[in-house]
DNA sequence: GTCTATACACCGATAGAC
DNA sequence: GTCTATCGGTGTATAGAC
């Protein structure tokens, strides 16, 4: 087994990302890896035991990288500001849905995926409950539902916007700038 | 080509839809729909001429089933807890998984899907716009703008739960209630 | 309409040399 | 560590008989 985190481990995984992102988890077999990244077949097999682990391997790297990002946007001056801006931009939502699809086949990944919404949903939520109590009219939704709204309309709309629907979509950013300037105003 | 809408055609629909669910679009095959159908492969090749098409076809049927629901739930005394329930419960949100990674890849099924959800969005607006007319409290969220939140909720409740996560679950059940309950009140 | 048979390509994974 | 070579299996799709 060769070394998790040494240049070829990297390569590997970057190659089976951007595979995955462009094709699709159907493309994303050991020979096309291999050929991406300029070695043969075979080491693949050697970085990773089999297909399967490298596919958590590869959604285990995203989602530590991700989960730094979060905490660093909660450490900013306008945290729900930055945590809307990540939801929005940072992970593409195609690699989402390939990832999703896999998750329900490989009970390693499975584990992997309910682990990073769990931490991410805990980042969230603390900061929505500092935001919250710095302002004076109480909301009818506690801290950890806003969280989860505001996650699934970012999801909702990358998606969409990625697919070419766009219908509704200014209203909601409309609404949802609305709903940050009453709780993070940005001449504070 | 076979005809489209005969039993052998609905029968080879119905087993690719229980391998999508059960195993995921990796293990749909032509060979696999033929086994479960009870036929030998090639027919499957005569009333779809290719696996992407049938996928295609297997979309549309479901599309076209939920439309009809949710035009059902539109028009029922109470509009608005019948599409929650429906968003709520009736798509399987492995299927959808599964549909949305290979949006990305077939582009016919890509146009399908994006018809869908703009249709979709329409009926359910309409019913939004609708209930919030009966209600003297003016909402800061326009119709549209609802129903995508309502929408994007309830995929991701779906989601969660099918994988195991059910962190805040509770509630934002709780707080659906409770609006639906101002807007759609039970003892009207 | 339904079948047999088959062409041809690609897959995961491993044995074993260097 | 990296390679060559290979096994056994599965996939899409088509030709053509009945």
């Amino acid at each position: 087994m060769g070394p998790e985190g040494s240049d070829n481990w990297h390569a590997m995984l970057d190659g089976a990302e951007a595979i995955l992102r462009e094709e699709g988890h159907a493309a994303l077999t050991s020979r096309r890896v291999a050929e991406r990244v300029g070695v043969k077949q075979r080491l693949v097999y050697y970085y990773f035991r089999t297909m399967d682990d490298l596919v958590i391997s590869l959604f285990r790297r995203m989602a530590e990288r991700e989960v730094i990002r979060l905490k660093a946007a909660a450490a900013q001056p306008r945290p729900l500001r930055a945590l809307w801006d990540i939801s929005l931009h940072s992970t593409d939502s195609r690699l989402i849905a390939e990832f999703m699809a896999l998750a329900h086949r490989i009970e390693g990944l499975k584990r992997e995926v309910i682990q990073f919404i769990e931490v991410s949903r805990e980042i969230e939520t603390e900061v929505l409950k500092g935001a919250l109590e710095r302002v004076p009219q109480g909301r009818n939704m506690g801290p950890a539902s806003l969280s989860v709204t505001i996650t699934s309309l970012a999801l909702l709309l990358s998606r969409e916007r990625q697919l070419g629907v766009t219908m509704a979509h200014a209203e909601i950013m409309a609404a949802l700038d609305a709903f940050l300037d009453q709780v993070e105003p940005l001449d504070s």
